[in-house]
DNA sequence: CCCTGATTCGC
DNA sequence: GCGAATCAGG
């Protein structure tokens, strides 16, 4: 894979808004977290302050989950049948959410998924950009045990709020 | 072990 | 310039 204009602008973008490098290489596609960090190197992008850290800390990095957006789609794209399994909740709606939504339910039905990374259980099935947009796919990234969500997208997702100290 | 980004260095 | 291997770390 060459490093085009519009791959570049991908990881400059996703760089910037606190993609992890591995999350990155696999939106990109077809290249390494390796890569992608010596790219972002050779780029002079800014590095970001402690890998982990930065996720459990902050949570300023949103990325817009696509809420709505899979059920409006659902019915242009495919006669919805199993799609509904809402997936999390907006951030900003999702304050007292009691329960999650349920995990993996959302990851079959009529839309065309084909986009989307393969998911196994331990990545992250956070649903990032439309579903009807080219762009759409799942996060990917390293979930947290036992959960749907990659520690980012926990915090949002389940708003959690006992592992202040983790 | 899982993961993270940073750096090195042969290509 | 590229990225695998490696390093250093949570």
């Amino acid at each position: 894979m060459d490093w085009t204009e519009e791959r570049i602008a991908e990881l400059k973008r996703l760089w910037s808004e606190g993609f992890s490098a591995s999350q990155i290489a696999e939106r990109l596609g077809g290249i390494t977290r390796n890569a992608v960090i010596g790219k972002a190197h050779r780029l002079h992008l800014p590095s970001r302050p402690s890998p982990i850290q930065r996720q459990m800390g902050e949570r300023r990095q949103r990325s817009r989950p696509a809420a709505r957006p899979v059920a409006a789609a659902a019915m242009r794209v495919a006669p919805v049948e199993t799609v509904r399994a809402a997936p999390p909740p907006p951030p900003t709606v999702v304050a007292k959410a009691p329960v999650p939504p349920p995990p993996k339910a959302f990851r079959s039905g009529p839309i065309d998924y084909s986009s989307a990374l393969t998911l196994s259980d331990r990545h992250c099935h956070w649903p990032i950009g439309h579903p009807n947009e080219p762009g759409f796919h799942f996060c990917g990234a390293a979930a947290s045990p036992g959960r749907p969500y990659c520690t980012a997208h926990c915090q949002l997702a389940y708003r959690k709020t006992d592992d202040a100290a983790a």
